[in-house]
DNA sequence: AAACGATGTTGCTCTTGTCAACATATTTGG
DNA sequence: CCAAATATGTTGACAAGAGCAACATCGTTT
């Protein structure tokens, strides 16, 4: 009977272990500092190991920026089931936006700015047509409700995404000038009242 | 009589010479590909010779970045200057914001996601605050010409910040659906417009 | 069981950031 | 007006990372 060896040649599951690496690393150091080889020590393994599930490094960034929209996803869509009324639902869907992205903030560069080329990845992108989708979903049944004006949707789910997504950056990067969480997601709210009353103006 | 010396062994005043060849590069291959070694060679000297400008390669980013943050504001007030209504001025401002991002993506990212410790450069990141005062100022016009709510300035100014600021980063982002630089400025002036109206309602 | 492909490893090469030591020009103080 | 101090460039080194190539080991398929 074999003892167990220390460390098997084949580590069994290394793609999900190199990506939990490069998630924990991405959080800890931000994509700035994120390497390759460091993610491989993490892992326990070669520093050429990695090239055997990700062509390279942009590979594997794209691969967190990936997963970085499905959790996006995930929290919008909890944000808003916390609400009934359509618009409120919509609402809660930026504040979600916004709060993925105080929380995540390494997570949010990959996805948004250290990862070029993300039309390359088609399971990537998709994932973040999807994440935009959520949005575009609850706008759509705030216009059935009759709570905003039936304006192209798209139109208006760009507008809000800009919105949110230009306080979710401004934040991260503290250009915004206030302390907490709660001080950005209250500011967040008074943004997005803003707008949605001036979307319902339009119609008038 | 000495003949010209091919290069003189100093240059004369390499420090704008580096800066000029680093916003050339960095417009060219983006801020990712950006080298030190590469300036110094676009600037024609040895690639140890930034460093007597320069502390390091954050050093010369952040003064790109101070460059472009000055840039952005003459572009806002240009734009701004165009219109003769506060309100319209402002909106203008707005729109010279996401202009000068479509037209200079590399320099805007660099001021915004590729310059960290920012703070830590006293006159950089005040040419980042004018820069914002200017919009702080057309939004206290509109407000005095009575074409703006007058709740506190400073709120009002950061959500329409945030709201061209998510604008340009996404237009740059290629996540908009808009072909050409008018296709995106006609959408901003779809959202700043909403936004300002939905403003005016908070009043009521 | 033997061949094959998948998965890891070791060992390079090239590039970069940055430090240290040295060289040359410019300015300044005696 | 010249020597010393200072500013500005240069060469050479080192460590670290990306990625390539050649080799090793494991599981799978004939």
């Amino acid at each position: 009977m074999k003892v167990q060896p220390v460390r098997p040649y084949h580590h069994g599951n290394l793609k999900e272990a190199l990506l939990a690496a490069a998630l924990k690393l991405v959080g800890a150091v931000g994509p700035r500092a994120f390497t390759l080889r460091e993610v491989a020590r993490l892992a326990g393994v070669s520093h050429n190991a990695p090239y055997r599930h990700f062509r390279d490094r942009d590979d594997l960034l794209t691969a967190i920026a990936g997963d970085g929209f499905n959790r996006l996803a995930e929290a919008m869509l909890e944000a808003a089931a916390s609400a009934s009324g359509a618009l409120e639902r919509m609402l809660l869907g930026g504040r979600g936006y916004v709060q993925f992205a105080l929380r995540h903030p390494a997570h949010f560069l990959v996805m948004f700015d250290y990862c070029d080329n993300l039309e390359a990845y088609p399971e990537q992108a998709a994932a973040g047509r999807r994440a935009f989708q959520i949005l575009l979903d609850l706008i759509v049944a705030a216009q059935e409700a009759g709570q905003l004006p039936s304006v192209e949707p798209q139109a208006v789910a760009l507008t809000a995404w800009s919105q949110v997504h230009g306080i979710a950056k401004l934040a991260i990067g503290n250009h915004l000038p206030f302390e907490s969480e709660t001080g950005v997601l209250d500011f967040t709210d008074f943004a997005t009242r803003a707008l949605a009353e001036g979307l319902v103006s339009l119609k008038a």
